[in-house]
DNA sequence: ATTTTAAATGAGAAGAATTCTCAATTGGGA
DNA sequence: TCCCAATTGAGAATTCTTCTCATTTAAAAT
């Protein structure tokens, strides 16, 4: 990750913002945990440190965190955001058919966002990068991809 | 686009779903469109050419499109998804900033995709590839970016 | 240590996006 | 044409997120 806990909240502070005990715990379960989580899933594990948590307070600070970019959220095609620490290897592949998210790192990337500094003028911040699609576990399982092609019964 | 009208229509049919009126407007109306659109933007268009569309027909297509591989969503960081054909270039730089959407391509990609299947076994069906930054107009106006990166106001 | 004050919080209402329910309609095969 | 499962529209219901506002609190100033 790219902030421990201290330089996390020292960022939070330098940049004038109160040092709170629920901010404190927010941090350190998105530190504590090598998944990515939902919202609500957060604020349960915050409940458990803190219990008086509310819940507005995990979604505002999780929106500030993000706005120092501390944090990064994801969209995994479920109907609701992940959220996780900015700075690790940022881009999953997402099975269609068992939901793993897995989790890999590529140079190709580096010089992307390069090509794109170059091409467009565009600066990257920060990136959202899923591959959909059947990971090795089901396509060994035999079952045709195309069965699945469409689940849609109306 | 992958598929013309006829193209993706023949293939709802050829998967067994019947051609009605409301599915056939709102590929229309996707296919005459070059932007990303939310649901309710297409919504708002179908009704113009179908009035009494109603807006859970629009989702219902809208997934079952995408269940055919011929639409897929992005999600640009607003609190609903957009929709688009499959099949063009799907690699998007959305400025933070004036919330623009730069489209583009990049053989890194196919190669990007080759290299999951061999190192990873995985096989890509779509992908939702976004670099959140800023866009070189918006670098140009000389704003500081670090500025604008806390926009925080509690 | 006490005071002060804007920032932050909790609770629940409100809002937005999406899905569900179900009675009525309809595409398209027989 | 007849039939019926598939599809639809309307609105209720759900889910996720943001907002409101009275209360609390971090931390700067005394
Ligand atoms: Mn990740
Ligand atoms: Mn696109
Ligand atoms: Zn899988
Ligand atoms: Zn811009």
């Amino acid at each position: 990750m790219i902030s421990g806990l201290k330089t996390g909240l020292k960022k939070l502070k330098e940049a004038g913002f109160k040092l709170t005990p629920q901010r404190r715990v927010i941090f350190e379960v998105l530190e504590s945990s090598d998944k990515h989580m939902s919202a609500e899933e957060i604020h349960k594990r915050v409940k458990e440190r803190y219990p008086r948590a509310g819940l507005a307070t995990t979604y505002r600070t999780l929106d500030l965190l993000k706005e120092l970019g501390l944090v990064t959220n994801i969209n995994l095609g479920e109907e609701h955001k992940h959220y996780e620490l900015a700075g690790k290897c940022h881009y999953h592949l997402v099975c269609l058919r068992c939901g793993d998210v897995i989790e890999f790192g590529s140079n190709f990337f580096g010089k992307i966002e390069k090509g794109l500094s170059k091409d467009h003028g565009f600066e990257v911040t920060d990136q959202n990068v899923e591959f959909h699609g059947y990971c090795s576990k089901c396509r060994q399982k035999g079952e045709k991809i195309d069965d699945l092609a469409c689940g849609y019964e109306g």
